[in-house]
This record gives structure tokens, sequence and C-alpha cells, in this order.
DNA sequence: AAAGTAAGTAAATGTTTATTTACTAATGAA
DNA sequence: TTCATTAGTAAATAAACATTTACTTACTTT
């Protein structure tokens, strides 16, 4: 039996986060992508059933996984409340701008139905995501050290204003003095950190 | 000389409002629009000059404009910082939800590369979106009440967690029990309010 | 009431789309 | 070394795509 040629399963994965950046989700064709991963369509749908099939696997395996592996480097659920916002903080913050096309297809899966709700079923299907943050709240619920919320109203509040400045970190890209920088992200950090302190 | 039937110019773009937010930004086709708006083709080329220009005045003049219209009702520059944070709190997370397919849009701006620079020309052109709450922010870090940032800074810190808890408010929607209140708005804006404070 | 004009339609345009068909190539197992 | 099998290709398919053509409709102006 022939064996698969992994260069190109890369290829055709790279390739496709690449365009995603570049042109947006609804400009990606699978003609498109072939040509440019340099690869005949029918060997996309050697691996992948059909055009959503490989949007959700690009999504899940690819890109939220590889993230989540990154975002909990060197975290675990018992560390000090501030220390561990800010691990996760520089983790993420270093694999976004890092990983430009990676963010790119994180913004497309906030908004596109299709990636939502892959999100959503893989979610609870294969276990939670970032599933020792959560262990790392309820600890600090439990310690009372932060006020008790929906899981959910946690990662909206810590998580969604550094996904805004890796945004405009890659806005502000191109100019000659950086503007987003490792310094104003750990700044922002103890900003939220502080906000989430219960009174004591 | 016939006269342009309004209607149908609202339906088209309440349509596609609809559309997008129900199958994505990826699977909007123009002759699907112009079906399940119950017009020709051609009446929507009446009016935009192509698909892009479309998405664009979509985005810009029927949802980025009546947003930053709702956003800075009763909001002016000159009030308290947490009375200025929480009006616009407020204002948003009311538009929002009750504006679903507004909301859709906003976030496909968020990861689409054409409406995030025609968002980005449309700023510049036309004159800052928010520009009164930029104002806002300069007031309250002459006066020493928040510390100095790029604007887009506040943004993520104050706005961004707001849209996310809106995100979760529509997933939640339809669970027995709401989880995203105006209470816990409320809640979570005080907590933004008080990491953003400079120490005293 | 007739003429002029832009709005609007239905059907057609040529292109691009996702996916498949019919085939060839390359490898491990026998 | 040959065979079986899957990887992979190039070209084809039918459907859907954005946009246009050729035409009709409805209203304002005269």
């Amino acid at each position: 039996m022939r064996p698969k040629n992994l260069e190109k399963e890369e290829a055709i994965r790279t390739i496709a986060l690449q365009l995603i950046a570049e042109e947006g989700l609804e400009n990606l064709s699978m003609q498109k992508l072939a040509k440019a991963a340099n690869v005949s369509p029918r060997t996309i749908y050697i691996k992948y059933e059909n055009k959503e099939d490989f949007l959700i696997k690009l999504f899940i395996d690819d890109v939220l996984g590889p993230y989540e592996k990154a975002v909990l480097d060197n975290f675990n659920p018992d560390m000090d409340f501030a220390d561990g916002v800010k691990i996760i903080w520089l983790n993420t913050f270093r694999y976004l701008t890092d990983n430009k096309h990676h963010f790119a297809l994180i913004q497309h899966g906030k908004a596109s139905p299709l990636l939502n709700k892959a999100y959503q079923k893989a979610n609870i299907q294969q276990g939670h995501f970032f599933a020792p943050v959560h262990r790392f709240w309820e600890r600090n619920v439990a310690a009372g050290i932060i006020r008790k919320f929906p899981f959910d109203v946690y990662r909206a509040l810590l998580f969604s204003p550094l996904l805004d400045l890796v945004n405009e970190y890659f806005d502000y890209q191109e100019r000659p003095q950086q503007i987003i920088t490792e310094d104003l992200i750990l700044a922002c950090c103890d900003m939220v950190i502080k906000g989430m302190r219960s009174e004591q």
C-alpha cells in the first residue's frame, strides 16, 4: 500500500489557514486551496469528507488543540490566582502573535455558525477545552478570592480583552514603534486581575 | 420616473442580516438573498455596485451606524467615569440583545478582512466611530482617574468582555432560566470599572 | 392623456464552485 | 518480482455563483 505523504496533508492545512487569514473564510474554495497547496482537489477528499468536515477538523484539531496546549503550558490549577492568570495571558499573547493564521481562524470561529457549533459540540463530546482553567476558577471561588459566576463569564472578563489586544497587535504591527508590547499586556492583565478580586 | 420602493430596499438588507446570522457570511449568495427577499437579483444591483459594496454598506451604514447611535444614547463625555461606562454597557447590552442579526455581522466584522478594512477606512474617512468616548477617555486620563493608554486599549479592556457576554447571552438564551441577565452585566461592569481605576 | 424615465423582473451569461470519475503511481506484503 | 491496495492526479460534472441583458412596469412631468 502506498503510504500517505504527510507533507501534502500538512501543506493543505497550512495553506488553508493562510488563505483564510488573508482573504477570509468566505473566500476559501476547495479548488483554490488545492491549487495553492500544489495538490489535486481529490487529495483533500481522501482525508476529509467534504468542505465542512475539513473546516471543522482544521478548526478543532489544528487550531484549538495546539492553542489550548500552548495556553496551558506551565499552568496548573493550584497556582496563586494572579500567577495563574498572568501565565495564561503571556502564553496566549505569545502563541497568538506568533501564529497569526491560527488567530484569524479563531476569530472566524466566533462569527461562523458552522465553526461555532463545531466548537460547542467538541467541547461537550471530548471534554471541555481549558478544563484545568475551570478547576482554577472553582478553587479560587471556594477560597473566596473571586466571586462566583458561570464559567463563561470568567472567560469573558479575563480572556476577551486579551484577544482584542492581540487583534490590535496585528493592526499596529506595521507601525514604526510597536504599541502592543508584552509590558502593556502585563499592565492590562494586572488591571483585569484587580477588577476580578472580591472585596475583602 | 418610477420611484424606488423603499420596502424592497429594506427587505434586502433585513433579510441579508438574517441570512448572515443564520448561515454565516460565507454562505450568503446574491441569488439566495434576492430569492429570500422576494426580489430580482438585478434590484440589488440598482443600489449596490457589487457584492462587496453591498456588504460594506450593510456593515457600516446599517449596522455600525445604528449601533453607535444606540450605544451613545444618554451618554456624554463629561459624565463621571463609572456612570459613563455603565450607561455604555447597558445601552450596548440592550441594543445587541434586541438586535441579534446586527450582532452577528459585528462578529463577522472582526474576522473578515473585507469588513475589517472597510471599518478602518470608514473610521478614518468619516471621523472616528465613538468619538465622544474618546473624549471621555481623554478627560478621565487628564483627571488622573484612569491610566493613559492608546485608545484601542480602553476598548479592549472595557468593551470586549461585554461583547463576549452578549455572545453568551445568545448561547444560553434557550435555557429555562436566563443566565446572562442585566444584573449580571452590571456586576461585571463594576468589576471592569474597578480594574481600570488608577491606584490613588 | 401621453411621453419619458428609472425601478423592477425573468431569464440568460460565463465563471467558479464542490465534488466525482477514470485513471496512474508508489509502496509494503507475498 | 509481482500483486494488492491506497495515494494521488487531471479532467470532468452538475450545480451554484455574481452579474448582465432584454424587457416590462409604474410613476412623474408635461
